[in-house]
DNA sequence: TCGTTCAAGGAAAACGATTTCCCTGACGCT
DNA sequence: AGCGTCAGGGAAATCGTTTTCCTTGAACGA
């Protein structure tokens, strides 16, 4: 059989027996038409699995319903939940998203952005873990741009960024407010962006990698310091789980004895640890979300300028618990 | 100062002094044209920032040079390198993807392809964990579809599925070339269909759930039992490190008393495990490589039908080693 | 010199919607 | 009866490209 063509506003205004723009109104609720004709066409498109072209009408309407979401880095555990985010404050609005994974190399970066802008989409999200700032994209007037996770480096732009140091902050008040008073901290490397802001909070740091192995080895640098300390701040959850290990393996009791905390509330390895670690929580659904809606808005008219912070919250588990008496 | 208007084709041709039609065929490559005529066209769409309209060009020539991605459940740490290897395979062809996520949730999975549909994507690429199959999706006439990671339920689907059972069988050829033939297996739910294959080449096989607090239970189990066993191959990552968490504790000696060995080689925990755990790659970054490029294919006129297997191989770590003569 | 052929490029018809006019009756009012 | 108003719906312009025809001159061979 010769493959039924797909179906056009055509063949339903001509199935309806109507003029294929009163076919259009009646499909969008415009203009004014008796409600007889609205079900005949209605049910006209229905019959032939009538689907709107959707090139064809943002051609007309110069709105695409589609946003670009470009990942700097390559696109990771981080972007996953932000994403979800975005997905979810655009589905809402029946918008879809381009997914671009720069994979730190400029030249993809501006191909991406090439293509974005050439297919005109109503907006682009520029994520990435990198560093803390990033200089800013260059896409043209009139197309929207907001920057999630990491800001642009011109404060004139729209930028959403986890609040790192107030997550720092509530950790530090948490263990404070236990009773721990010999606070230690040890994180990823000192280069590291967001390992200088989380460590911003506290007096005493190790920097060394992200890795559970430095957490381990950071355990034991500490103890073999002979310093008294009551508490581990660690700077991600990968390196607590070290350090808990490493502690309790040297025979120390963790809570009881030290107190440990992650950061990132990584479930598989925040609740696996033994025991499982009070983290801070960056939220990054809810920050995918939040620039998501900042774009939205900025579509809309509205642009926001400046760079919003995003809570993040502490996730108590076994791992932080009050000194005993 | 007003809004410059984005430059049309149009804008190009009157600047080069030539005909629309004439300023296509420059930019495109198409027809007979002077040498100088197609500079002096490309200089000025340069001049101008000129980028075609994507949306005004599929629609002539009937390709959006889109893909739909459909996630079943949730994205996460699965589809991702699929995802990448999807992205890396398409952009050669210079085709981006639409990504959605229909979170289990019927409803939503037909909303999304109904939006994909209607923007007319050149082909869809179905993804997702759950179960070994799932119905086919509807994407009427002329759209190629792709199952990645879960087959469809119709065999004349085409479909690309990891080996997981030869997988399995990798591990099970490499301990007992160790010389290890007391062999149990630890794996997941047995509902679940990864398990089960996972598990069909074991003789002992051990059910729970796919994590690490299984792991060492299932660790105690098998030393409660009393039996004598010198490998315990494991359903993923997770409950390998529980397994060699508690063997270790318990005094027992790995890789040299028992050897352990993870399935997924999820770096995060496969290298971060004590030790480093002997793990199955399903190589999702290949598998979703050779989705898109079977999608290429079905796009190209040439769909190919039926469930293709994507090979994985072994990643050898400390966590197995043969045993002490 | 007179067709032929061919390169070069212009004109216009698609592609599939939306949207702006405009036309036609029916109705109400004086 | 005459006039204005308004609902209902048709016709056609429009969006920005690509592609198919045509129309030119110029070169060329007989």
């Amino acid at each position: 059989m010769p493959r039924p063509r797909i179906a056009t506003i055509r063949d339903v205004a001509a199935l309806a027996g109507v003029a294929v723009g009163t076919a259009s109104k009646a499909l969008n609720g415009q203009g004014s038409l008796r409600a007889e004709t609205i079900t005949r066409v209605r049910q006209a498109a229905e019959q032939l699995g009538f689907v709107a072209n959707a090139a064809a009408r943002s051609l007309q309407t110069r709105r695409t319903y589609t946003v670009g979401m470009i990942t700097t880095d390559t696109i990771g555990r981080f972007s996953i939940p932000m994403l979800i985010g975005v997905e979810d404050a655009l589905g809402a609005g029946r918008i879809s998203v381009l997914l671009c994974d720069a994979r730190d190399d400029p030249i993809r970066e501006r191909h991406h952005l090439d293509v974005l802008l050439s297919r005109r989409v109503d907006g682009i999200i520029v994520t990435g873990r990198r560093a803390g700032t990033r200089p800013p994209i260059d896409a043209g007037p009139g197309v929207p741009v907001v920057y999630a996770f990491l800001a642009s480096a011109d404060p004139a732009d729209c930028s959403v960024v986890p609040d790192e140091a107030g997550g720092a902050q509530a950790v530090l008040d948490h263990l404070t407010a236990l009773g721990r008073s010999r606070i230690v901290h040890v994180t990823g490397p000192a280069h590291h962006h967001s390992a200088r802001v989380r460590a911003s909070v506290f007096p005493d740091s190790l920097y060394g990698a992200w890795s559970e192995s430095w957490g381990r080895q950071a355990a034991a640098i500490l103890l073999a310091r002979g310093q008294h300390f009551d508490a581990v701040a660690c700077g991600n959850d990968q390196i607590a789980r070290g350090v808990t290990d490493a502690l309790r393996e040297a025979g120390h009791r963790v809570p009881h004895d030290v107190a440990v905390t992650g950061f990132d509330n990584w479930a598989v390895i925040a609740e696996a640890s033994r025991p499982p670690l009070t983290s801070v929580d960056m939220d990054l659904a809810g920050l995918g979300r939040a620039a998501a809606n900042l774009l939205l808005q900025a579509i809309a008219g509205n642009p926001a300028t400046g760079t919003h912070t995003h809570p993040a919250h502490l996730v108590i588990r076994d791992s932080t618990v009050a000194v005993s008496p």
